[in-house]
DNA sequence: CCCTCTGCTGCAAACGTTTGCACTGACCCG
DNA sequence: CGGGTCAGTGCAAACGTTTGCAGCAGAGGG
């Protein structure tokens, strides 16, 4: 019974009539009505008897209201399932409960969407947030106009952005940050950083995966990756450091600069391979990168482990099932998101969140023990 | 200049005093103030010397607006970086551009999220959205209360739900359907199904990959996959129909029963290992079983292709990068995402959108192709 | 019997937009 | 010069909530 018997027959609000036959044939309607038309509480109101001052207190948990009528009228909007209208609220509590993550999309660098460690960033990022009632916005943003992903805050559709993605826009996050925007980033921590990231420890991650590979007695060991990206120079800073501590030079003869590309990395390998320069194992910035290797590897008739030792990075799930499976070292993915979405939470209270590193692990799998 | 020189002193709005210096101490104020105040479209109209209607008109591109004038609003609002607030234009227009893509979470039959293939749907709904200037919200909800999808829409937060994700909840969305929520989901066509779907052809998926192993000449395929999932169940017959055709008889011992899952997989394929059928293909019903496959052919020391074919589902990006490369069938993903948008559009419009079947593509690699 | 207090509830004013309608000049035509 | 059209603008009423304040009934104390 959505008309109620109250007479109150001065009420010019709007149409609504015919209320009820109108929602199974849709076709008169043109465009609009795709669900008819949704009850507010006004309606919940009128139903239980009450003021809609009554029913927003009882559905928001007021302790003003009695508990029989909160149960009656929580009893009531339950069973005509009504849900409150998200944009008035928003609206008036000025507030929100919508964290935008977004993924720069960079026509440069390409790290694509389609890179399994930022999707699983994503599912990491997704759960979290949901564990801790927060819807999640994902965006798509021109790495080249960072700052359009502040709009999504400032037009109070998200209270604060979590970026994921490589990145070498360090000045246009400092300067979202400046603008007072809640933002973190995934990230490595870089000299005059205004604001907030969350990343693995870059530095350990190259050392830790160089040390294994010197400890299983390879000495000429190519690095395959971009040092211009600070994620990337860290873990190198990580590798030269860990080969002059074991007395070598590190040699650039060595160094297979690529973006996070399979097809880029598979070119530059092959290159590496064609080249004059020994080697007898490889350090891949990513496990993409670490797949692409051993390809070009296979393809040139060089054994892995036997001929050329493997490590990545990232340990994403194909690692463990790759052929041989391969050592890597392992991004803590799953705690990433909740640590990106706890220091997010806490800048948007007003604190001031010093970038976090999170450790890495080394995961020794077949890729780089010589069978010997 | 934010305080015009405008007398008007009878306006007691808010309080906005000493609007300026508050912007950079935050301190004072508890917890509030993010960032400081925001403008909004009153101000703009003060700074522009007209009225918050004319204002909202110029912003909206309405042709009531003189083209000086909307030019003079714009440049002052992008200058003063203003960004029109989100909740109140919902709530006025009760509308708004935003589609929540949901992957539901079964506890019980695993697929989590962070299977590569969801994934990169969802990074194809993605680019889907924007291309299109939806924003997408991305839920995980409970798989065995669907309904609270419903909410998303019911509340006004977003317009339609797409879903992706191995279902077994035909019931579920056909209530929501028949509840006038616009929602597509990813998946195989049903019968009685009164929800729309997009998916790949399954059957013909099944169809192509067997026939090509026969036409390898392997005569004993295993199938892996669990039938109980309506897609699987679509590539199933496709594959019996094919054996049926070749004129061999679908064995019950050749069916590996097995959830997405890699390990459970694993367990799976171990068992038929070690059983006494005899097999020389594996038809896999992901790329992640055909992985699982692989590794436990490997372990078994039977090589692929060898001694087993190995014909894998979907073509994720690590198919290609196995070893060997996996053959495999190609789920049109980018399309997905496109044709899943398009389908939630029409619906939305009010259109009654027809189950979709996307063509699949076999893509012939090593695996499955005996060097001989 | 009056007063206060407590425990609920309702009134009405925000929140920041959009848009129907009314209005104002300017211009043109007869 | 009257009347009509027209382009451009402003007023004010929604949209569906939340919440300060006021009201009101009943209990209890003096």
């Amino acid at each position: 019974m959505p008309t109620d018997k109250n007479p109150k027959p001065a009420r010019p609000r709007r149409a609504e009539p015919t209320a009820a036959h109108e929602e199974d044939q849709r076709l008169p309607m043109p465009a609009a009505a795709p669900s008819g038309k949704r009850l507010q509480m006004a309606d919940v109101a009128r139903l239980a008897g009450v003021s809609v001052a009554t029913v927003s207190r009882a559905l928001s948990g007021s302790p003003l209201i009695s508990t029989t009528t909160r149960e009656r009228i929580e009893a009531l909007a339950r069973s005509h399932d009504y849900s409150i209208n998200v944009s008035a609220q928003n609206l008036r509590l000025k507030h929100n409960r919508t964290i935008a993550v977004v993924i720069p999309y960079d026509a440069g660098s390409r790290q694509p969407i389609s890179d399994p460690f930022f999707l699983a960033m994503l599912g990491s990022l997704a759960d979290a947030l949901t564990e801790r009632g927060f819807d999640m916005l994902l965006s798509r943003v021109d790495a080249e106009s960072l700052d359009s992903a502040a709009r999504v805050v400032s037009s109070g559709v998200a209270i604060g952005v979590i970026l994921i993605g490589q990145w070498r826009h360090h000045d246009q996050l400092n300067e979202l940050a400046a603008r007072r925007v809640p933002i973190v980033v995934w990230g490595t921590q870089m000299p005059q950083q205004r604001y907030s990231s969350v990343g693995g420890d870059n530095v350990a991650g190259g050392a830790l995966a160089t040390q294994h590979l010197l400890d299983q007695g390879r000495r000429r060991i190519a690095f395959v990756g971009d040092p211009a990206l600070p994620e990337v120079a860290d873990r190198h800073s990580g590798y030269t450091e860990r080969l002059r501590a074991a007395g070598l030079a590190p040699s650039a003869a060595l160094l297979v600069t690529t973006p996070f590309d399979a097809d880029r990395a598979r070119a530059g390998i092959t290159r590496l391979c064609e080249g004059g320069t020994k080697f007898d194992a490889v350090f891949a910035c990513s496990d993409v990168l670490a797949s692409a290797a051993m390809q070009v590897l296979h393809r040139f008739g060089r054994s892995v482990p036997g001929d050329v030792a493997v490590v990545g990075y990232d340990d994403i799930e194909w690692a463990s099932h790759s052929n041989p499976p391969l050592t890597t070292i392992r991004q803590p993915i799953a705690r990433a998101g909740v640590e990106m979405v706890d220091a997010l939470l806490q800048i948007i209270d007003g604190s001031n969140v010093p970038p976090r590193s999170l450790p890495v692990e080394l995961v020794v799998r077949s890729s780089s023990i010589a069978k010997a």
